[in-house]
RNA sequence: CGGAGUGUAGCGCAGUUGGUAGCGCGCUUCGUUUGGGACGAAGAGGUCCCCGGUUCAAAUCCGGGCACUCCGACCA
């Protein structure tokens, strides 16, 4: 991609009200645009990111046996009553009503819309377990929207639902996604913990919660050394101070619903035995867009953020002194990389104020200062160094 | 919803005692520059958040709204 033509361009200078990192290096840099309190645009860049991100996220799911499919999000009041959440999640909950005065909820989970679909779909245990998923917009009427795109009205959100024939397959299941949660937190190169914590207005059963450390978490977890799982402040019995805690930022959650919403909706089947049974069910979410926000406040400096390969925008910034990069922009291409090439007339400065800025792993400088090769920097280290096209290629192919 | 703050050019801001709006960045054109956001010259750009009031006169004073940010209560 030529810069020049990249949509939209940096800012020198982050909104006047933003506090939190991500909102104001996201910002910037030109990866998303607010709308209005809670609600963002993904411009192109941060678009990427957030694929990049799912595409991790639908690897792991799809080893654990998940089916990706997708949700509607204008749901019946109907459906809710079923449940009783049209009352008890009514705060969080945007509901509207159409021109002939019927009622509507903007969804802000599908546990309710899940359940409709199995009790409609499941009548053996021989269709049992199922597990599927999407990636859809979450709408939640929160209090308050704040810290950028950590705490949004409306955001990404990636849910899997699962249903089971027995509560010992629910939970070998539930610690299957929790294994799987892991990998991807691990893939996405956080330092997480998970935390026991309490269901809202889910489950009254225990949750497990993905904690990423970090000090503009709203979130304070404890743990004692080497304890693999950790507790969320909200359920700590005990002395604190025996503990370790930290603010984390809650990345993701996983809930062991149980036969609760299946026996309100009346979601059955038949067991081996003859005899009619509720289905077991569990839901398990991931943000995103909440994800892209937790990486830019664990990983930047005072120029901008700090990419990791897994999830930059691009994988190579070529940052063109000269501006006559185009054959090796080409070559770059043509080896399967994805290319960021600064092929605007401005001043170096702005050249690389810009790359610093963005974040994109690695950084090549073509100027004629360095001849025939080609200056290979990582944005996470100070020092570079010069190589040839060849041995820079080698190198960014590890 | 309680507390605090802000709203003036695309962005960041200044605007004194009420007298009809300015600075920096950005943008356009021309020229000079080219390794850390360069320089000169000439330009364009305004519903001073909205509505009402006071006044000869309102960005400025008064009343009422709206929006955004931060702190708190609630939550991927």
């Amino acid at each position: 991609m030529k810069q020049s033509q990249l949509f939209p361009k940096t800012k020198k200078e982050a909104p006047k009200d933003a506090e939190s990192i991500n909102h104001k290096l996201l910002v910037r840099a030109g990866f998303m645009d607010q709308l209005m309190a809670g609600s963002w645009t993904l411009l192109p860049m941060g678009f990427k990111v957030v694929q990049k991100i799912n595409q991790i996220i639908r690897e792991e799911i799809n080893a654990v046996g998940g089916q990706e499919m997708l949700m509607p999000l204008l749901h019946p009041k109907t459906i809710w009553n079923e449940t009783g959440r049209w009352d008890k999640a009514n705060e969080i909950m945007y509901k509207l009503k159409d021109s002939r005065e019927k009622e509507y909820a903007l969804s802000f989970t599908h546990e309710e819309i899940v359940m409709d679909l199995l009790r409609k779909t499941i009548s053996s245990y021989k269709d049992l377990p199922v597990s599927i998923y999407h990636f859809s917009t979450k709408f939640r009427n929160e209090l308050r929207a704040k810290s950028g795109i950590l705490r949004g009205r409306e955001f990404m959100m990636k849910d899997l639902y699962s249903a089971h024939a027995s509560e010992e397959d629910l939970m070998e299941y539930y610690e299957k996604v929790k294994s799987a949660y892991s990998k991807i937190f691990t893939r996405l190169g956080f330092n997480f913990k998970i935390a026991k914590a309490s269901g809202g207005v889910f489950t009254d059963k225990f949750t497990h919660e993905f904690q990423v450390l970090s000090d503009v978490g709203e979130d304070t977890i404890y743990w004692k050394e080497g304890d693999t799982e950790a507790t969320n402040e909200e359920v700590m019995e005990g002395n604190k101070e025996e503990y370790i805690s930290a603010k984390s930022i809650e990345v993701g959650n996983i809930f062991p619903l149980g036969t609760f919403y299946s026996e309100r909706m009346r979601a059955y089947f038949t067991d081996r035995d003859g005899g009619k049974k509720p289905i077991w069910f569990g839901s398990y979410g991931i943000g995103p867009t909440r994800v892209m926000g937790t990486w830019v406040e664990v990983s930047h400096d005072d120029k901008g953020i700090i990419w990791s390969k897994q999830i930059s925008p691009f994988d190579i910034h070529l940052v063109d002194l000269n501006g006559n990069g185009k054959e090796i922009y080409g070559k770059l291409i043509e080896t399967g990389f994805d290319v960021l090439w600064d092929d605007r007339e401005v001043s170096a400065g702005e050249k690389f104020g810009d790359s610093d800025l963005i974040g994109i792993p690695v950084r090549l400088v073509l100027s004629e200062r360095n001849g025939d090769k080609v200056e290979y920097k990582e944005r996470s280290k100070d020092e570079s160094e010069l190589l040839s096209l060849d041995e820079a290629i080698e190198r960014l192919k590890k």
